[in-house]
DNA sequence: CAGTTACTGAACAGTCTGTATGGCATTGAT
DNA sequence: ATCAATGCCATACAGACTGTTCAGTAACTG
């Protein structure tokens, strides 16, 4: 009896609704009966389960994110290198299987503060990956790993929403993977095709 | 008689009102009474001038953008090789006048779609720009020029935002740009303090 | 100074929100 | 199969915000 079947349907209708929506005309543009119209759902039930459609984008964007936090961890604990490998392989993946929900989050909408939030959790864990990293192996950082952090997930993120926008894919996941690493490895000049300067 | 008085006056007073405002609560937050109150203008005032709320965001980032390109266009035509010398020297000092406006802008408030629309122009200015520097010292690009255009934006992007967010500047806009060069020339493995590889 | 033009304050219908209600239907357990 | 519980539905309501209109007043330009 974990949850009644009628709850389940009017929560799950009304999710898909606002992802349909949120596609189609933009989240601020939608009111709540838009949403419950869509779910063919009572608007009197929305309030029932949510506070209001934040909440509800809310828990959409926080189910995603469970999600993508269960897939993600035996990937990083592989990787022992660091993210580049196949943690992003990883969340390519996701992104494929879940690509309007990844749409809507990555283009910020709905006050985009999931987004937000998400990404400076990201920066900071990977400005401390690299500091991490260059303490083990004696290294000296050639630049504020801040600021390196806030490239790298920058980067990502910039090469992920390309990804999911694109009409047809124009890459597999595994070659822009490979491509990301070659560009972490050698720079962007050598990536345009001229040699390494000297 | 260019422009009455009274016009100016109450057009600058919403937009600051407004800008202030959303740096406050976000833009999603306010209705149009508290920007006239804040402007100490009448709401009717509002109508006769902007169309609703987005209408008058609209404007104020519109402008900034032209104040952009004016402040851009002579850097870009220095810098012959590429955009990531002058040009962004010269976007980070804009950004540190603007800084409010940046903030606002980057974080993609009121729906976010002026940074998108910018940063699309960007992504296929630059991907261009890619493929006719290729093309010029007749070398083959090892990474789609889309995908590495996506890169760079993002990139500048990322440290962008981060530097205008941050509470106390820690790296002078001079700096800023030296590291992003570096990093364009060498990548991120060498920024990270190791040699390059074989 | 005079004519023009912008601002003001008030009022209006219309939309959306969030809450409350009582009757009805589905559900899960016995 | 039955029953108690619980979720759904339709409807209604007050409150907030929107966008428009208008007549009176003040400020500006030439």
């Amino acid at each position: 009896m974990a949850e009644d079947r009628r709850t389940r349907r009017s929560r799950r209708a009304l999710g898909a609704a606002l992802v349909e929506l949120v596609l189609e005309r933009g989240f601020t543009a939608l009111t709540v009966e838009d949403i419950t119209e869509r779910a063919d759902v009572a608007r009197a039930t929305f309030y029932a389960h949510f506070r209001d459609k934040e909440d509800l984008f809310a828990r959409v964007t926080a189910d995603l994110l469970t999600e993508l936090g269960e897939r993600l961890a035996p990937a990083v604990a592989d990787s022992a290198v660091g993210f580049t490998g196949k943690p992003v392989l990883e969340m390519l993946r996701h992104a494929r299987e879940e690509r309007d929900l990844y749409r809507i989050v990555l283009r910020g909408e709905g006050d985009g503060k999931p987004l937000q939030m998400f990404v400076d959790a990201c920066a900071r864990a990977t400005a401390e990956e690299f500091r991490a990293r260059a303490e083990r192996n004696a290294v000296k950082p050639r630049i504020d790993p801040e600021l390196l952090a806030r490239v790298w997930v920058g980067e990502q993120l910039a090469v992920l929403r390309w990804w999911v926008e694109q009409d047809a894919p124009s890459l597999p996941a595994e070659e822009v993977v490979r491509m990301l690493l070659d560009l972490a490895m050698r720079g962007r000049y050598w990536a345009s095709g001229f040699e390494p300067p000297a």
